[in-house]
DNA sequence: TCGTCATATATCGATTCGATATAGGCATAT
DNA sequence: ATATGCCTATATCGAATCGATATATGACGA
């Protein structure tokens, strides 16, 4: 997912590594760590999907190739009926203005779908914890609670953007 | 993280491995693996922080011993203004109920702290971001601003839990 | 000139992930 | 009865990621 979201980027233009962290934690989801980025250029380096060249002091401008711009491809247009993380959404939503519009909107539609069903077995499971609660695992309810706001919140965010991408289509 | 969930769990009751995976699950911020789950059980064992005994079939019941209960406890009362990841509060939370009701609301209230933070810095970047966008960059936006409003939703949450927690002490 | 701070790359060990193997128990159809 | 398929349950593998830390550069002000 990492090479994904980097890749993603790149495709823009020319970013150095600590740039790149930056640009990635702005997205909002996901706060990279060094470890993960500087091993994750290497695995890009290696594959050919990415060329350093010197830049100003210690950095090191990464550009995305040709092959690079393939794997990109391949990884965007991934079936979205497959399995997929959270994390895996995410980036690919990031970069879904790379795809045709019909196309977005089947991946933002199996993603709700996904959502509709974690949102279902969440309040069963609530609704069973409820009834079972002693008073010292408020908590715990609290958390489940919030949890379930947070998927009802994630599909009508979701909503809007399918409706927003229909009445541009 | 995980062992410290476990622990929290385990001072309920006595699980066998796949419930507590499952009772993580439920929590609704974290689907452990398997990969994680058992050598965690491991690493408690080894340290003597939790012992194995043979249920119902494979089964095997997992209890906290009196050293186990230890280490939850520091865990549990880490210094709220320490580093915290993200699924580190969460974890905490879960069990807060093992705190005194001031400690708890500490908890939280650095917690809030720092989100405050985090939606501080989330605006400016969306500011700047928005006024350099391009129509392609649609979908990244529209990420930024949904993870500023569950910060945002985040915050009201945790507001009305340190309220609770307020007005029953 | 000297600190100090933000930038930037890098690496280490440990944790966690995602996929997969294996096998027991239980319900249902043949 | 018994075969089949489906949850349950434990376990392990290699790879990705984390969190902490080391180190070096350049910019800026005391």
């Amino acid at each position: 997912m990492l090479d994904f979201a980097i890749l993603g980027l790149l495709m823009e233009r020319p970013r150095h590594g600590y740039e790149l962290r930056r640009a990635l934690g702005e997205l909002g989801f996901w706060k990279v760590s060094f470890g993960s980025l500087y091993p994750a250029l290497r695995r890009l380096e290696k594959r050919g999907a990415i060329e350093a060249s010197k830049a100003s002091g210690r950095r090191k401008a990464y550009e995305i190739t040709e092959a690079g711009r393939g794997v990109f491809d391949s990884l965007l247009q991934a079936d979205p009926e497959a399995t997929e993380t959270d994390r895996g959404f995410q980036v690919r939503l990031a970069f879904l203005g790379h795809l045709p519009s019909e196309r977005r909107i089947q991946v933002m539609d199996h993603r709700r779908r996904e959502l509709s069903v974690q949102l279902k077995t969440a309040r069963d499971i609530l609704i069973e914890a409820r009834s079972a609660a002693k008073n010292e695992d408020r908590y715990r309810i609290a958390l489940m609670e919030h949890s379930m706001q947070s998927t009802e919140a994630d599909i009508a965010w979701l909503d809007g953007l399918v409706a927003a991408e229909r009445s541009v289509a």
